[in-house]
RNA sequence: CGGGCUGUGGCGCAGCCUGGUAGCGCGCUUGCUUGGGGUGCAAGAGGUCCCGGGUUCGAAUCCCGGCAGCCCGACCA
């Protein structure tokens, strides 16, 4: 029997994620291009189903797809000035092209928001052209100092929704509704609980007046930011000098918004699913919801089980893998490490008895089922597996969420966590949205994660860090 | 970008200290066998030892420089 290839979470739970990502044929490291990943068949056909997901929703709020350069003149970033600071250090510039040196270096794109301002300056006169609602799918670069596949890339793949809007409110309500958006993919589609939240001052998006977010927690207890929504104010329409005229005839700048997802998403679905076997897909992102696995020795068995198998694939809209050459067993771990929610096995026991074995990767539990009562039985299994993978996502959630009510007890709790030991909590903690607070917790390496938008604990109370007066606690965790 | 570890057939590693014809396991190919959780046996194929420079009669091995990966930190979707 062949060594597994994945390490223990509790062994080495980077190693593990490591291990996961590339026995799941999801990804792997460029290296031939620094921080940059192979996004692999697995991979990217989990990418595109969530892409789907994500694009049918934006499309059912009235948004339309475009896309913009991926190179933008360099003066765009400085035009607007939080901006440009907070993503200098990152940028990667392309200074010659076609053999000479440009008098204006472009910058490879890492976010679009100004390239964008640009155009909607063009595009935008009147209130009538209001509310603009775009969103690009498009890969970016910022040239992080550490990154991991997935989680943190050199190049990675979003979208970035754009939209402008007539009044501060309404944009609110399009930041906030593009939120939900997001929550609602990554629970019901991706399996994985979230917290809506507020970013802090500190933690805000270059830019913005407010970010908004939702925190997930991986199975080592660490916060993966999934997803933001930007508040951007009028920032951007002064930048770029986007106005309209109102009804009443004023002239006015446009509130805009942006919001974005990426293949972050893909890692924080390993970091909450998959066990030591490998990858753990829910249902509603599986690209192979189901495989079957025929069994046969003799030639004549063999024309019998896959003709039934052929059959029963057809039936319940599974993968048959009849593949020669390799045995049952090799197949079940193939499948198994690419995170196949449902591997059914037809040998010639059941051909004979009229039954078929079902298999769930995430219990391993096996089941002897009717051939006639199969394709119900598949569809039942898939969604309890679904519910079943949200439950036990949330359940850990709830576990590790833990109440504080002093800084030292925060610092207590999360200064021993580390990614690969794992024990992280979310911390709940009455703090206020100040720089001191920020940078307090960051002293342990912890931050605020967001200050969530529903209070599900016991209201208000007095800033551990400040003593002034908050309405409600905040989440403190180490995160990736 | 600082610190640590690593880089040798497709993958995982040994060899390096003490320089002298490049090895093991898995995988791969062919044949037989086997097939309900990585079947067994046999015969094969496959290597610029990360890159560049230096020392040496001779470098995977020693020295210098670079690149890449992983981990830790600072920065971040």
């Amino acid at each position: 029997m062949a060594e597994s290839p994945i390490t223990a979470r509790t062994k080495d739970f980077a190693a593990w994620y490591q291990d996961v990502v590339l026995s799941g044929d999801m990804a792997e490291p460029a290296e031939i291009v620094k921080g940059c990943m192979v996004i692999k068949a697995n991979g990217w056909a989990v990418w595109e189903v969530l892409q789907r997901e994500l694009d049918t929703r934006f499309k059912e709020t009235g948004h339309q797809n475009m896309y913009f350069p991926l190179l933008i003149p360099q003066s765009f970033l400085q035009k607007e000035a939080e901006h440009v600071e907070g993503f200098s250090p990152e940028l990667a510039v392309v200074t010659i092209a076609g053999g000479k040196t440009l008098e204006e270096p472009y910058v490879i794109r890492p976010t679009s928001e100004t390239i964008i301002g640009h155009f909607f300056g063009k595009w935008i006169q009147s209130w009538r052209d209001l509310p603009m609602l775009v969103n690009q799918w498009a890969n970016v670069m910022r040239w992080e100092l550490r990154t991991r596949m997935f989680l943190r890339t050199t190049e990675f793949l979003w979208q970035e929704g754009h939209t402008a809007h007539s009044t501060h409110e309404e944009a609110l309500e399009e930041v906030l509704r593009m939120l939900d958006v997001y929550a609602e993919v990554s629970e019901n589609v991706m399996a994985v609980p979230v917290i809506k939240g507020v970013k802090t001052k500190s933690e805000k998006f270059a830019g913005a007046l407010r970010s908004f977010c939702i925190e997930s927690m991986m199975q080592n207890g660490l916060a993966l930011q999934a997803g933001t929504s930007h508040d951007l104010g009028q920032n951007f329409g002064k930048a770029f000098d986007v106005q309209f005229q109102s009804k009443e005839g004023q002239l006015d700048y446009v509130w805009q918004t942006s919001w974005g997802v990426s293949t972050r998403l893909i890692g924080g679905l390993i970091m909450s699913h998959s066990d030591d076997k490998g990858l753990v897909l829910p249902p509603k992102l599986a690209p192979n919801k189901v495989v079957l696995v025929p069994i046969y020795r003799k030639d004549e068995e063999r024309a019998s089980v896959l003709e039934a198998a052929h059959k029963i694939a057809k039936e319940v809209g599974a993968k048959l893998d009849d593949r020669e050459g390799q045995t049952p067993g090799a197949k079940f771990y193939h499948w198994e490490r690419r995170g196949v929610p449902v591997v059914l096995e037809l040998g010639p026991r059941d051909v004979a008895s009229g039954n078929i074995v079902l298999k769930r990767r995430d219990t391993g539990t096996k089941e002897v089922v009717a051939q006639a009562e199969i394709a119900a039985r598949v569809a039942a299994v898939l969604e309890q597996m679904q519910t079943d993978l949200y439950d036990a996502a949330k359940k850990r959630l709830n576990d590790n969420t833990v109440l504080a009510n002093s800084i030292g007890e925060v610092e207590e709790i999360l200064k021993p966590v580390t990614a690969e030991k794992g024990g992280g909590k979310f911390v709940m903690v009455h703090m206020k949205d100040d720089a001191i607070c920020d940078a307090r917790v960051k002293e342990f390496k912890a931050t605020i994660r967001c200050i969530p938008l529903v209070d599900e604990y016991d209201g208000p109370g007095k800033c551990v860090v400040t003593g002034e007066a908050v309405d409600r606690r905040v989440v403190v965790a180490k995160s990736y």
